[in-house]
DNA sequence: CTGTTAGCGCATTCAA
DNA sequence: TTGAATGCGCTAACAG
């Protein structure tokens, strides 16, 4: 019944041939005359031959896998890169493995060193929030294995990283929130060791500048990003004298928990205080009480993109002339879609 | 700099020993002299040396890798199920290759062969929705690939399948509408091919029994889970001469589009007519109009044991005595979340 | 055009 | 307690 697989070996053997010959043959070696290679493919065919990619892997040093790191997969950006580069790997024939950090540093590096012990071809990572210890960088570089990044990336120049530039769609944010008559426009911010808080505070410093708004600190909040805390945050913001009428929201979970505090001091959305939040939910058009606009970071295209750039430093392709790529982000309204 | 990494020979020479003993020694082997087996230790220590995974994978003819296959990551069903699996893995010290179907079955059967050809240990499956070709199952069995099944399986008593019992949350579903005071009460369900809509039918048609309402075949709709058919539908249910007042839901995707329907015609949700949905969303906390109830399917925990018993076929711990293994369904009231 | 040979890194059997 | 030898399946350099 489950007999073994057949072998070139095996195939030499009945055809009283080398395993070299047939080998070559099934890879339409010129060398090989045409006679040969169709007897050797018949023969094949019929024992439903299949190289043995465990032999194949061993010999040539590779696994066809990467790996690929990321915070959850519950959140919709990351399921959306995911399948991203999937597409990618398959087209390279390549598997994927699948590790989520769960923004957990222990697992994270629990699962890039398995991912280096299982030799996999190369990895792409999307850290966790409160990754410190980027020591995973020098291990993976001497085991040989390139690592590219994305969306959530260490603060060095010296690895490669794709990242959506967020000013233009905070820049468009506060726009909107201009010409529809709002100058009190708070920024709910996440940690600030985050690059991608700095970044955020720095497009709505400039998108401010641009509108001719003056800077005040006291719109600026910073939450840790948990529930609790963004419902502090929203607290805190709602007590404050001159009540800001627009918030931009570190991320549509921040929108969500802080619309909930909102509309539970009877504040309406969108009317008593308007949202711009970051990501574009698949699932707000569903939604009733949503932000006026998302700014969507392209997942896809930031996934697909480190997914191109691995596969071409693993065969060694081309060497990568820049190494940080950015994809302006972009004001979407929630109402059009 | 990246110079190649340390073989067992590597140490062997250095220490004038054979191969075979660095081996054993390196594993404790009971036959190795103790100071022999220090050495070997300390010198591997010094050189980092690690066994070379691919040369393994190759002696053993394994890959310490599983494959699982799901109709689609956004779905928070699915990744509560690969985030379950992805643990029991690590404990086994294996890797997850993933691949998402997409409801696709050229593509589910696309990746089923990667995954084959790629010589996976083990493969977990929950097929997409409307899969009707289940060669693969003879495929991978003929290449002695080990398959469990969960959640969506096949009509088939011959795999190993795990599922959610549906019937436990629907009959506390409709009685949890009776005791509301709801007896018109209507199913909303997938297509007639799926297990999971005749699984929900029969609990629907065994939940009314039990509680005295006659069934009335005007109140089950057959909707294609899309958007628009989920409207199509709730349309003529709207339309109804005697609207039911109270709904069950295929899905909480379904939930979505019909309130979003119900709330257009201006009816309040759960006041003039009541939902209960499947699967549980997460996001259901956070949104104001939700429905009374979600049916949770346990997807951690199917998942987990699709995942357990996959390492036992793996590892021939031990047959498996029942090839069908389901888990109750249970009523989650949202509010008291 | 085809065969021979060697070797990838490791585990294992048999011999010493 | 240790070593030598073998082979997993395949590729590739070299020889014929």
């Amino acid at each position: 019944m489950k007999n073994a697989p057949p072998t070139l070996k095996e195939i030499a053997k009945r055809l009283k041939l080398s395993t070299s010959t047939v080998s070559r043959a099934l890879k339409d070696h010129p060398s090989i005359g045409l006679v040969t290679t169709m007897r050797v493919k018949k023969l094949a065919e019929e024992l439903n031959y299949e190289p043995n990619n465990r032999a194949i892997f061993f010999k040539q040093q590779k696994t066809f896998t990467i790996g690929v790191v990321l915070p959850s997969l519950s959140e919709s950006f990351f399921s959306t890169a995911i399948s991203a580069i999937e597409n990618k790997a398959t087209e390279e024939d390549y598997t994927v493995i699948l590790g989520q950090s769960l923004d957990d540093e222990k697992r994270q590096s629990r699962i890039l060193e398995t991912l280096r012990k299982h030799r996999v071809d190369g990895i792409i990572v999307s850290v966790g929030k409160n990754t410190s210890n980027f020591e995973f960088i020098e291990t993976l570089g001497k085991a040989g294995i390139p690592i590219v990044f994305f969306d959530c990336v260490p603060d060095r120049a010296d690895v490669i990283r794709i990242v959506s530039d967020l000013k233009p769609g905070i820049m468009e944010a506060i726009d909107t929130f201009v010409s529809c008559g709002h100058n009190q426009i708070a920024l709910i911010n996440g940690p600030k060791t985050l690059l991608a808080s700095k970044e955020r505070l720095e497009g709505y410093k400039q998108g401010l500048k641009k509108n001719n708004i003056l800077f005040n600190k006291d719109y600026v909040f910073t939450s840790d990003l948990s529930e609790e805390d963004n419902k502090r945050v929203m607290s805190e913001l709602i007590a404050l004298p001159n009540r800001p009428s627009a918030i931009i929201c570190f991320s549509d979970y921040v929108a969500l928990d802080t619309m909930k505090v909102a509309k539970e001091r009877g504040l309406n959305i969108n009317q008593d205080v308007s949202f711009i939040s970051f990501s574009n939910f698949p699932i707000w058009n569903h939604i009733e009480n949503k932000p006026m606009a998302s700014i969507e970071q392209f997942a896809g295209k930031q996934a697909e993109k480190a997914a191109a750039i691995l596969f071409d430093l693993i065969n060694e392709r081309q060497g990568v002339d820049n190494k940080l790529i950015s994809y302006p982000s972009k004001l979407i309204h929630l109402d059009s879609l």
